[in-house]
Order: C-alpha cells, then structure tokens, then sequence
DNA sequence: TTGTATGCGTTATCAT
DNA sequence: ATGATAACGCATACAA
C-alpha cells in the first residue's frame, strides 16, 4: 500500500507538505503541489479511509437499513436518498440484517437510516444515547439525536376509506398489515376512526401481514361471506394484488362485485386490471428528505420531524356501489 | 468516545491487558477478563472500526455493486450473498454509483461484488492491479485477483430456442438487452446460433435495452409486421412482460398468434396469464456462490470461474404452432 | 499473566 | 512555504 510517506520520500519533502497538496491547501506552492499530485498519481496513492476516519473522527458514508431487499419498492426510496447525499460528497450503503448493525456504534457510518421494523427501537434508543444520529422512516421515537420521517398514514388511510364511502359503499373491510408494523397500525386506526364518522359503515377487519397471500386469504373469507358488493381496504397494494389474483380465478370481478383500494402505488399496481385505486405518495422524495434531514442532524442543526404527504389514486378497482 | 485506554484506567490494568480481554485471548485470567468484559460494558464501550482496520489491514465487510436498486431481482442474489458472508464474520454493504466506488481503493471494504455495467472494466482491472480482490457476474475478465462467477446465458438461450423451435415455430423474433450487456450479448449470440443450425428458420432481432417499454415498442412491431403466428424470445422477462401489456390491447392473444418465452424467471413472471416461458436459475445460489468464491480469493485460495446452470420453465406463453 | 512500546496512515498543531 | 511531531484507537511483539 502506498502512503503519503512513499510519496514524501520520492518527493523529496515532508508528509505534511503532502498532506497539504493533497488536500488542496493554498499553504503550498502550486510548483510544489504540482509535483507532489504528479507522483500520487503515478505511484497510484489512495488515501486509506481507515486511517482518515480515525483522525476525522467520520466516514462520510450513511448506512440505509432495510428488513430485506425484496419488494421493487425500495428503488426510487434509496435512489433519492443517494442523489442527495452524492451532492454532499457523501456515500450510501445500504445494509440488511441484525449483523450489520455494529456499522453504526463501530462508527464505519456516521448516521443511519432506518426502514426496518426488526431494528429494535430499544436498540435505536441505545445507539442515539451514545450520541449517534439517526433518522426513522417507520416509528415513532423522540431523542435528540433520531428525527423522524414518516409517511402521512392517517390522512392516507381517511382518503382512502372516504373515497370508497363516496362511491357508495357501506360494508367495508381492511386487511391489514403485520402486528408491529407502525404503517399499519396507523392506517388502521385512521381507517377505523374515518369509518366511524359515517352512519351505517361497517368496518369488518382481516388480519394480514403485507404479503400478497394475505391477500389471497382475505379474498377467501370475503367471498365466503359474500351476499352483496363490498369494498377491500388493503392497507398495502401487494396484499390487493394477491386479492386480485384470488378473485380472477372466481365468478366475481374486481370494481364490480369487490372494490378494491390499496396503498402505497407500487409500480406493479400500474399494470393491474382494472386499474388499482391507492394511495400515492413520492418515494423518492421520502428518501430525499430522510437524507436531508440526517444531514442536518450531523451538521448539528436543530430540525423538526417531517412528513411525506400523501395522494387519492383513483382506479377502477374502487367503482360505484 | 469509549476507548480501551478508559477501560485500562478504569480496571487499574494496561490497555494490551484490556484488548487481550476483548479478544478473547486465553492468555489473560479468567478474573481479570471478566473484570474488564464487565467494565467494559457497563461503560458501552464499541470497538471503533477504523482503528482497527488501520491496524489489521482488512474491515471484514464486502462491498456488493449494483447498477441501481430497481427491480426485485436483486433481493435473493443479495440475500444468498448475505447469509454466506454472515456465516464467516463478514458484513454485506450495496452499493451504486460511482462516487461509492471509492470504497474498495479506500480499503472501506475487503473486496467486491460486480454486478454493474456501469462499472467499467478498465477500472476493476486498476483496482485488480492494486491488490484488491473482485467478483465479477456481469462480465469476463481474466486477473489473479479477479474471479467470476457466470450465468450460463449460452445455455439458457440455446435451451429458451430450441423450445420455440420445437414447439414448431419458423419465424422467430429476438428483443435484445442493452448493447453493453454481457448477458444480453451472450444470450444474443447463442440464440443465432442455435436458430442457425436449423433449416427455414428465420430470427429477426429488434433492439432493447431490457425494460418493460422496449418490450411494448417490440409488440408494436411484431404487430405491424404480422402475417401468421409468431414466437419471440424476450432477452430477458422484464421485456416480456412489457410486450405482454401492449399484446393486452389487441385482439391477438399471447400463446395463440403471439408465442413468448423470456429469461430470468423473476417473481413477476409466476402471476402472468398465461404463464410466461423462460429461464429459470436459482439467483439465491448465484449470490451464494459469488461470495464463496470472494471469500476465497481473499483467503488467498486458488479458485477457477465459476458457472450458475439454467433451467427451462416451460408456460402457456409459448404454445405450439 | 500482565505491562511497555511501537506502528498502522492520516490530520493538525506548532515551529522554523 | 515547509518540516517535525503528536495524536486518533487498536493490536501485537517483546519485556518483565
């Protein structure tokens, strides 16, 4: 490996001088810092991170955390956050597992992004005390040191049951997500307290947990309970396409004997027929505003927790009663 | 920042004593370790990664790159890639973009996983020439220090030809993947190949470059152009699929005028009606064993390239004649 | 069994 | 404008 002391030799100064002229200082004479970037470049000299973040104390690199790297979903989220920390000459690195999270206290990142139910807060919690900063894209959780960036499920899951009830439909049912996913848990409390507001709206709940079987499932026991049209909440698009994929091989037809509303907008619920009614929000956006925000964290700027509003997607799927 | 020199103050003993300790070293006493094991954590002390990389020369992580984080293809390659690194003590990062590249030269990773065109082979090689250790998937490169773990695309489309052929079709058409694609010029190649060993078979190529709306612009064509019956072999599913969609809005059907076999068997390709013929290979094993054979190349074992063997799935896409 | 001392490659402070 | 030197946190060869 070659150092900046191999090239201080070779150039016949000091490795401070060529620390400098690397590091484009004004302190050194542009003949001399000429002639120092000539050799590290024909030595091939690359600076070593490790050492570099041992003195700097920061890697400028940011650590996105994810449950698994399934799902076409997480594309335009990581590319937002990406452009935007790339304009800032910083790195992303995305990572998965219980293994990977040492990164963060080892300080190989210097922030995190989480979207990662399996990431405890407990563990959250722990990290941010130590004094790193993080930014959660799916919970709640107040430190000085975690900002928030959550998805406007509430107004998301009122438009979505207000736009079933304005097509008419009174006997409604939501599938929900898993048990400890906070997507979830607010868009069926928001379901539930819109359904309320409204005179003869029935809200029958199926437990679900994202993954299009659950939506096979749900569509089962919906059509075993069928007497007249009724209208699906699923509180994600995947669990309404495995809905759809359960009601084609049977006599009814989505939009017209089931109305069918998701949410999310995933790019597989464009090519459905009918066309899947949802709710739309701008992943990358998401993903811009959490780096934004992470990067004020660091620059250890005060900042608000923000929020990605959200869209009615109207489809076929969800006709009139 | 919790360091070993707090936990030797604190424990009244040296600091080789402490880092003995927290390496397991049988070389200290049981009590003294556990003294020190105790401190340390109650003091929440984490090693910090970049002294230590500094000092071992190695992070024990693995950079994986990625031309972009689109499309549910990655998710099984990385996760065999994933639970293979996790066993040995290894971290998985992905990555994309150029500006990340910087991670291997930086040493920030131990070694990489290219799955990126845009990477260029020119650059892999510089890095090779450095001393840094490469799996390649996407290309052919010939260095001591880089190995590559390779689809058999020749196999496949010989396999994906050869069905067509079989099931009676003369004319046939091939959407192809981006000219910088190995994987689309190898699958190109072989597919000429094997329709040139037949008499009165005829291929013609329209160009792709791997998305869904190249398949569409592939139906308009084919549409234009159509006399009789004819099969297409998509380069890979993603293609098909478009086509499929363009196919929608027309009175010809997939598998009666329009025969379709593709490549890759993406999950996507399991819930088309009808089902979608290709080519099928386990991209868990691919990631799998990209990964075994960097471990390898690291431990400074011999290993010769090595190859993911293809399946035929047939479907409903590609009927007979 | 434990302590002392050195160095990894870099940045940064202080002289010169 | 340039150089000598210390320091970051850790691992380790060697000494005790």
């Amino acid at each position: 490996m070659v150092s900046i002391k191999d090239i201080a030799k070779q150039a016949g100064v000091s490795i401070s001088t060529v620390s400098l002229a690397l590091n484009g200082s004004p302190k050194v004479t542009d003949e001399t810092s000429a002639k120092i970037l000539a050799i590290a470049d024909q030595l091939n000299y690359v600076p070593n991170a490790a050492a570099r973040s041992l003195k700097t104390r920061e890697s400028k690199i940011i650590g996105v955390y994810l449950t698994d790297f399934n799902g076409a979903f997480y594309g335009d989220l990581l590319q937002g956050v990406k452009e935007v920390l790339n304009r800032k000459e910083y790195d992303m690195v995305v990572c998965s597992g219980k293994q990977s999270h040492r990164l963060l206290p080892e300080r190989m990142v210097d922030g995190a992004i989480i979207l990662d139910e399996t990431f405890s807060s407990e563990e959250l919690l722990k990290y941010a005390d130590l004094g790193h900063k993080i930014v959660v894209l799916d919970r709640e959780l107040n430190h000085p040191n975690i900002n928030q960036v959550l998805l406007d499920n509430k107004a998301g899951a009122a438009l979505a049951v207000e736009h079933l009830i304005e097509q008419g439909h009174r006997k409604l049912y939501v599938v929900t997500g898993p048990k400890g996913s906070y997507d979830s848990k607010q868009r069926l409390k928001a379901a539930r307290q819109t359904a309320a507001r409204f005179d003869g709206v029935e809200l029958m709940e199926i437990e679900g947990n994202f993954n299009k079987s659950d939506g096979e499932q749900a569509a089962e026991r919906i059509l075993r309970e069928y007497t007249s049209p009724v209208a699906v909440f699923c509180l994600n698009d995947e669990m309404a396409i495995g809905l759809y994929n359960a009601v084609k091989h049977t006599d009814y037809v989505i939009g017209r004997d089931i109305h069918v509303i998701g949410f999310d907008n995933i790019e597989l619920s464009e090519y459905t027929v009918p066309r899947l009614a949802t709710i739309d929000y701008s992943k990358r956006k998401w993903g811009a505003l959490a780096s934004e925000q992470l990067l004020k964290v660091l620059a250890g700027e005060p900042v608000e927790h923000e929020r990605v509003y959200v869209t009615l997607v109207k489809g076929d799927s969800a006709g009139k009663a």
